[in-house]
DNA sequence: ACAAAAGTGTTGCTACTACACCCATGA
DNA sequence: TCATGGGTGTAGTAGCAACACTTTTGT
């Protein structure tokens, strides 16, 4: 048995939706092995992290400056071979969050910090491809059961927006008519006497996320379209 | 940092329904920590496992003597604490079997495997009450939109098996009505000329689970009651 | 008046729930 | 003939998909 040469790093997939485009953020290594390529922000456990959850945080605050944002484990890789420096269990998380609201700043062990369009990715270290796709298929799940969506908007947004998210998320369009049926059904939309001003053409209604009316939904709501 | 002072584990809740019961399958522990209580079949992840799923597999063979059998990956834990030993991740996984097609065996360093109702659980080592719990709700939500069903029950089986399945994971009565309609109109069901022969009254007909049709269905078909 | 997105209603269909009784068999 | 589960049908309802046009605003 090898067990202290096993290693564990927590790295997370933090998406966020801009103008109707899922993106994701990634580092850029500076250092071997992978060295120049982008790879999702992560690092090795430390023994102080009280627990997975926090150590996942702790990395993605170090390397991008993104903190306090919704994090939740995703599934753990340790395929051997996946890291030239020795058996490496990977445990990732995906996050889920609004750009505007953060500003990017590269660690001291990373050249660059950017958001990249999910299609478009460049070359990935590691198995990091594999760790986003599995994500981005998580992600389909749960916007379609959970509030997921709501933590890539605003607080305030419009009908708009939301379905922006699905459409980005799910890769696809949405009848928007049955959209804004579905969703004003569900209870879960606070409507506010507010208009999003922004726009040169007719304003639209703003609304807010009801936690609590949430909560009182069946176990397994449907935000299918 | 203390990258190597981290040790990873990989634990099985392995799953069966005996009469109608879920039942959950443990190994007494024979030494410390934690010796002599009940606990998840697993150990350490060795560097010579290609994949995390055949450590997982090797572990439960090497400790129960149950092999080939369903298994997935369910969730990682690693809270500061959780083994009086140091630091320790813990990567679970989810097994459906059938108990009549095994005879377990304990390994040398374990006094005792058994089938532990979910329901009347002793207590356990470590956080093994956290991680049953997590692979119940797992199940349950896993039941309803995957055949994860079908790899409790035999080859051949009666609707009844299958409904028995169905209210000993989700912990309530289905109306059987119901759920022979639904069952049988999914048409993941392949009907036999054969009955079933060990009863003292009306044998009922026996069902084969068709893979190939299942795979025809929508995205997330939905087998709930 | 034009461009752009906001916002709305109806119809047909499918699929779920709820519910109660007769049937076949072995002992 | 009795006990036990095997097996079936219907009616009401809810919610989904599909579909196109009018309204509001800024320029």
């Amino acid at each position: 048995m090898s067990i202290d040469s096993v290693r564990v790093t927590v790295d997370t997939v933090a998406f966020s939706v801009q103008q109707g485009v899922l993106e994701v953020l990634l580092v850029k290594r500076k250092f071997e092995p992978f060295k120049s390529y982008w790879a999702l922000p992560g690092g090795f456990l430390d023994d102080k992290d009280p627990t997975l959850d926090e150590a996942a945080a702790r990395e993605l605050l170090e390397e991008t400056n993104v903190g306090n944002v919704y994090l939740e484990q995703l599934y753990s890789f340790g395929d051997k071979g996946r890291d030239p420096r020795g058996r490496t269990v990977t445990i990732a998380y995906l996050a889920l969050l609004r750009q505007e609201e953060f500003e990017l700043k590269a660690s001291s062990d990373a050249s660059g910090v950017a958001w990249w369009p999910v299609n478009e990715l460049p070359p990935l270290a590691f198995d990091h491809h594999e760790v986003v796709s599995y994500a981005h298929k998580r992600l389909k799940y749960k916007i379609e059961y959970s509030p997921a969506a709501f933590s890539l908007i605003p607080g305030k947004f419009t009908l708009r927006d939301l379905q922006l998210v699905y459409e980005a998320v799910l890769g696809r369009a949405v009848d928007n008519r049955n959209f804004r049926k579905k969703f004003l059904n569900t209870g879960v939309l606070q409507e506010l006497a507010e208009t999003s001003q922004e726009t040169s053409f007719r304003p639209a209604r703003l609304y807010l996320f009801s936690e609590v009316d949430f909560e009182r939904l069946p176990d397994r709501p449907v935000f299918v379209f």
